[in-house]
DNA sequence: GATATATATGAAACTGGTTTCATATATGTT
DNA sequence: AACATATATGAAACCAGTTTCATATATATC
């Protein structure tokens, strides 16, 4: 591997010129620009990352943080994060918090020990106030969870109103007893209480009361699906609608549903959320919101590498589209 | 952050001595290393990767290649293989190869430049002359995708086995006309080739010729799976069974056969592989060739570990089990 | 008791870059 | 012409560790 040395000695200049040239300061003739060049093509020569990191410079490495990356969404996420990371030259480091607060705190610490450039946080573990004080090692993005007030750019699009039109969508299917799943019902910020709100909003309007027996809580995988409609099987007085909150839940309601003789959308309707590749898979294909993933991750990554190079951090939310995707089990 | 300096000046010791207890080196005295592991703890001391990696040591990071992370069996094993990294305090960087043959290069490059200590390669694209140079760079295994004649560990299944227990169940269900959807046809090395193997050891130890008609090459998604059933809709004498290759692909043929009327497996049995979660959420649940992801993700990461840790490299291949899962597609 | 070996420690050099500082020359201004 | 400023360059210090080398002491061997 050839060094900064070995380019400087090939263009019979000093390491500094060289360091100039590399980091385009001013103040290099254009010839000696050019035989700096010149000997770098000749030399395959590429600087040492680990050089310039000591020095407290670029990693040229972002970091993202997701629950789960077998969940598809945010596989899907990690994969336009990749891709548009890849386009600008940044790697991507993947980390899972597995919901675990003390997991998230210490893969933010990598931008502390200058591991990371910024971070993508597509979820939240831990009190805002416990991952603020990371801003000041470097930038943080948002996207998809995200928290109303914080003072960091986001990415996310508006969860109350994806909410309201997916229970409006069956209220207008003529549904009255509407069964809601949810990540969590306390949510004080975020996804999980806009979500809540959203919920609320449409049943109010419809004048329809909250039955909490139809309220399903911490729920996130197929498993959790299975069991929430095991759970309905159990009631007296059960929905005749769900909504699922990820078409995840709503494959496992529905496998479990379809197990028990119940017809789709007759005896229960479903409807999902996030429009990923299975809801067109079940039978009956899935009605779910859709989530312009890719969109997402692609800003989440552009925004980030804009306040890697602007030193003046500018706090943008971007809100993208949301989108009701009508198919067979609504 | 505190820097080795400091925690020798509060130790009362040098920089070396605080070095040497860092890296486990011997002829450091026991109340000299319990002063420094005092120190470290007192400042809260981390070493600085950096300044390590530039030295040519750890980076504790390890490269992971995968075609696509969208794709659930990559993103299986990806998480597998951050939990097991975790665990062992490495990080992943994870990698998106896009089945291109120079963004393979790009990454295996990191290698060089001490990016990381060691790669997994999920997914072969190049030509194996052409990877194995980076091999003196630091350590490569190889994880699911292989090369048989390659010096360097892998862990992987019998793909030839899988392949082979999965058509002769369509053989004892009854099947002599059988589609084959394949990656690569004349694949000359790999899993590609031992699953061709596999296809056609079946099929000649049941006398049955092949039909070149009934061979989709090139499949991966789920709307290739959909194209396959749309191809064979075209022919005048169809296959009355398919082995698909994944699940994804099972999953695309499915929806198209069911799209068109055919029932399953009456009119068409469908088999597919790797047991991912939608093979349940299929209706009718798809038979499949069961991958033990977890296994495959932890036994490559233990080995690239121990691979990293002592210098003698041990060339092993470890071969994990294969299971038919009998559902209702076939 | 003399010599060889194992144990223990620190100063200084080194890794490959970037940054600071000193210096030299070219250009602009009064 | 005298002085200020802009341009251009390199030597040396620096980042935070690791490694080499020199040296001192303790223990083992003959």
């Amino acid at each position: 591997m050839p060094t900064i040395t070995d380019v400087a000695k090939l263009a019979g200049l000093s390491k500094t010129t060289v360091s100039r040239v590399l980091n385009n300061h001013p103040y290099v003739s254009k010839e000696n620009k050019v035989l700096v060049q010149k000997a770098m093509e000749q030399l395959g020569y590429s600087p040492n990352p680990s050089a310039r990191r000591l020095r407290g410079q670029l990693t040229c490495t972002i970091g993202v943080i997701v629950p789960r990356i077998v969940n598809p969404f945010f596989s899907y996420l990690v994969n336009s994060i990749e891709k548009v990371a890849y386009k600008n030259n940044y790697q991507v480091l993947i980390f899972q918090s597995d919901e675990n607060k003390e997991k998230e705190l210490n893969f933010l610490n990598l931008l502390k020990i200058k591991q990371v450039d910024g971070i993508i946080m597509t979820s939240i573990e831990n009190e805002w106030d416990s991952i603020e004080q990371y801003t000041k090692y470097g930038p943080i993005m948002l996207c998809n969870e995200y928290v109303n007030n914080a003072k960091v750019p986001m990415v996310r699009l508006d969860q109350s109103e994806g909410t309201y039109i997916g229970i409006k969508h069956l209220i207008e299917r003529g549904h009255k007893k509407i069964g809601y799943c949810t990540g969590g019902l306390f949510a004080e910020d975020g996804k999980d209480k806009d979500r809540n709100q959203g919920y609320q909003k449409a049943l109010k309007e419809a004048g329809i009361a909250i039955n909490p027996n139809w309220i399903f809580v911490n729920q996130h995988s197929i498993e959790d699906g299975k069991q929430v409609m095991n759970q309905i099987l159990t009631l007296n007085d059960r929905p005749t609608a769900i909504f699922t909150g990820s078409d995840e839940i709503a494959g496992g309601v529905m496998i479990e549903a379809k197990k028990h003789g119940l017809k789709i959308p007759d005896d229960i309707a479903i409807i999902g959320f996030d429009d990923q590749p299975i809801a067109e898979l079940l039978e009956p294909a899935l009605t779910t919101i859709r989530q312009p993933i890719d969109q997402m991750g692609e800003k989440a990554v552009e925004g980030l590498i804009a306040m890697l190079n602007n030193q003046e951090v500018q706090i943008k939310k971007i809100d993208l589209p949301i989108q009701l995707v009508i198919r067979k089990s609504t």
